[in-house]
RNA sequence: GCUAGCGUAGCUCAAUCGGCAGAGCAGCUGAUUUGUAAUCAGCAGGUUGUGGGUUCAAGUCCCUCCGCUAGCUCCA
């Protein structure tokens, strides 16, 4: 005897072994047809599935209506596509097919290259499919057992996982839905005919377990949604999210620009975009010298042996500009990063604990040579600078210095009106070897580190272990771009490494007189200032705050009668130290403000003979519109305040 | 680096089966002197990414290299 407790507290018998649609169906036909699922005790299990004979379970019908449930369509519509892809090729086999945040893939192997021409194909082939409307199955078979069958099938990358990939686990289970069968998790919706729509989107390559050493796979992207408008809802937003696309309004706005002549992932920061930069330079400055640290200028290459001492000459010796050998035989790196030079900082002197927290911070320039397909635009380049500083503590002093720094860190991004981003808290993976430092000095790091991060209220803090760097674990604030890529902004890490024996062998003599070892923290609030502005240009879709616009006004004439008081103005305005430009041109003033409001300029002031006769201006706001004429003075402290304020105009 | 796709004027894009490289915007010149999102006319702009091949003929087909894009791998 089984007894089922319902949600709303109700409860159903059976004496027979029932199935979660077979309950839908007793409480109403019409549930029986929208159930997608069933949780039972936290697990999400199949309409088909059976419960257990006896006993009591609580069990809540899943529909449409469920945030998960979409989930579900998208991963039985990945079995959809697979089986498509094998009705219409030969020699194909399967390999994973999971959800992803917004839509599903599926692996294969197979002799012909899939390509977007093939989607008209496949997808009229899914639509057959969903049209059947067969139901999915569960089928349970023992591992040995699950061999055999895929064996028989020819699946071979499917035998390779079932004899490698799961461990010691003794039973699997496969989902059928007609001729098609996988190895798989589940659940499934109940049929294919719940998909109401879908649309191929990519393909691309994917390694054979994520290992760039073994067979390369052919990943088929899609994504499904259980009715069109939705569908077409979310294919319009990702063409909306294309066009604020940082390497779009880079272009159109002339702020940077990439020439393959000079080098690929070598970023010229134009007279515009370099405006926005030298404004977040002049801020950050100020909160670093507001909170104790000394800025300083160090040496763009050094000597190879400085990475040596390191450890990051031979570790990362792929990912670097090789070495300029000189005629003596001294042989140069440009740095791949700035710690070693403030470490010789550090080391220009004794140092006693007096001196400590020391806290040394520069805008410094780096160079990584990525591999090619790792670039993008300004989020993945060869050349950057980093808003870089490094901190040498005492071990008591680590916790506190951290947290100054994360919360550094925040009131920049708030400042910013940067509000979505997590905070992945980066550890080590014990299994790995590529990290550096004793176990207990680990240990101590991430420990440290999980207490102060947890003691602020940080968005989305999660750990990830394997994340950390070589030499300590670190707090990376991540935020998503335009098109859902995420990448790591703001960093800070622990480091126990570099100032250890084995490297540089920092010391500082202690109140105590004897020496001892300082702790160092790396950190940089934006992490670059390329892979930042690349993110603001798409947060601000290019219209940025005012304090940071590249132009900040434009003043433009009626007639060109009036130019002599329009050019004044404009001095004015850039004696007050505003980014200001003429429009003199004979055109008319719709012209004019239609150029200007293009551009993304936040002010424009309007020039014709009735402001030149009061010496005022028609000050119009990009997004307001027509504020009216006011004397100039007037309109100069409106800006002065707003720069002042670095106000975030929501849109 | 790997897999796939793409590369035509400064930008966005045309060019049917391999048959005279073309438009809009931007630019320049002239006219127009304008009141809150596009005034009109004209001019100029190209070794179709590079190098090679096939062909009577190549932007179009084939090969090489370079670059870009998506994903994978990587990210001190």
């Amino acid at each position: 005897m089984l007894k089922v407790i319902l949600p709303d507290g109700k409860s159903l018998e059976y004496s027979r072994r029932v199935r979660p649609i077979d309950i839908a169906a007793d409480i109403g036909p019409r549930l029986a047809k929208a159930t997608l699922a069933a949780e039972v005790e936290g697990q999400w299990i199949g309409v088909h599935d059976l419960l257990p004979a006896e006993g009591e379970v609580a069990l809540r019908l899943i529909t449409a209506k469920d945030p998960k449930a979409l989930d579900l369509l998208r991963h039985s519509c990945a079995h959809v596509m697979a089986r498509a892809v094998m009705r219409l090729f030969d020699g194909v086999q399967l390999a994973f097919g999971p959800t992803v945040a917004d839509g599903f893939y599926y692996d294969f192997q197979m002799e012909h290259a899939l390509s977007e021409a093939d989607f008209p194909k496949i997808e009229a082939e899914m639509a057959r499919i969903v049209k059947e409307d067969e139901a999915f199955e569960r089928v349970e078979m023992d591992r040995l057992e699950a061999v055999k069958f895929f064996g028989d099938l020819n699946q071979s990358l499917k035998v390779e996982h079932l004899q490698e990939g799961l461990g010691d686990q003794a039973a699997v289970s496969l989902y059928r839905q007609g001729e098609f069968v996988d190895l798989c998790r589940g659940p499934h919706v109940p049929s294919a005919g719940v998909i109401g729509a879908f649309k191929l989107l990519s393909v691309a390559g994917a390694y054979w377990r994520g290992d760039a050493s073994r067979q390369q796979l052919q990943r088929l992207y899609g994504t499904a949604f259980f009715t069109k408008p939705e569908l077409e809802e979310h294919l319009h937003k990702i063409e909306e999210a294309k066009r604020r696309d940082h390497r779009v309004l880079g272009r159109q706005l002339d702020l940077f620009m990439i020439d393959p002549d000079v080098g690929s992932g070598l970023v010229f920061w134009l007279p515009k975009g370099a405006a926005v930069r030298h404004e977040l330079e002049n801020f950050l400055y100020g909160e670093l010298i507001r909170r104790g640290y000394q800025p300083v200028n160090t040496p763009v290459i050094g000597n190879v042996h400085l990475y040596e001492i390191s450890g990051h000459f031979p570790y990362y010796k792929d990912s670097q500009f090789p070495p300029i050998e000189m005629a003596d035989g001294e042989r140069y790196l440009l740095r791949p990063m700035n710690c070693p030079h403030h470490i010789m900082v550090y080391k220009s002197r004794p140092r006693s604990y007096r001196d400590l927290p020391l806290r040394l911070a520069e805008f410094g320039t780096v160079h990584r040579f990525e591999q090619s397909g790792e670039l993008n635009g300004m989020t993945r380049v060869r050349g950057f600078t980093q808003d870089d500083a490094h901190i040498f503590c005492t071990e008591d002093q680590v916790a506190g210095e951290f947290r100054g720094c994360l919360e550094m860190t925040q009131f920049v991004l708030k400042t910013l009106g940067l509000n979505e981003y997590s905070v992945r808290l980066g550890f080590r993976d014990p299994a790995s070897d590529k990290y550096v430092g004793s176990a207990e000095n680990w240990r101590r790091a991430e420990e440290a580190l999980e207490r102060v991060c947890g003691e602020m209220n940080l968005p989305n803090l999660h750990i990830e272990r394997g994340e950390a760097a070589f030499y300590g674990p670190k707090a990376d604030f991540v935020v998503a771009d335009c098109i859902g890529r995420e990448w790591q902004l703001g960093t800070v890490q622990l480091d126990y490494n570099l100032p250890s024996e084995q490297r540089f062998g920092l010391e500082y003599i202690g109140d105590d007189n004897t020496p001892h070892r300082p702790v160092m923290i790396h950190r940089a609030p934006f992490g670059s200032f390329e892979r930042f502005v690349g993110m603001l240009i798409e947060h601000f879709a290019g219209a940025f705050p005012l304090w940071l616009a590249p132009e900040q006004v434009r003043v433009m004439v009626v007639s060109q009668k009036v130019e002599e008081y329009g050019r004044a103005v404009e001095r004015q305005l850039t004696e007050a130290g505003f980014r200001v430009s003429g429009d003199y041109r004979a055109e008319k003033i719709g012209a004019k403000i239609r150029d200007a409001q293009l551009a993304l300029i936040p002010y424009m002031f309007v020039i014709g003979g009735r402001e030149a006769e009061n010496d005022q201006v028609a000050v119009r706001d990009r997004v307001e519109g027509d504020l009216g004429a006011m004397p100039l003075a007037a309109a100069i402290e409106r800006l002065r305040a707003e720069v002042a304020a670095k106000t975030v105009k929501k849109k």
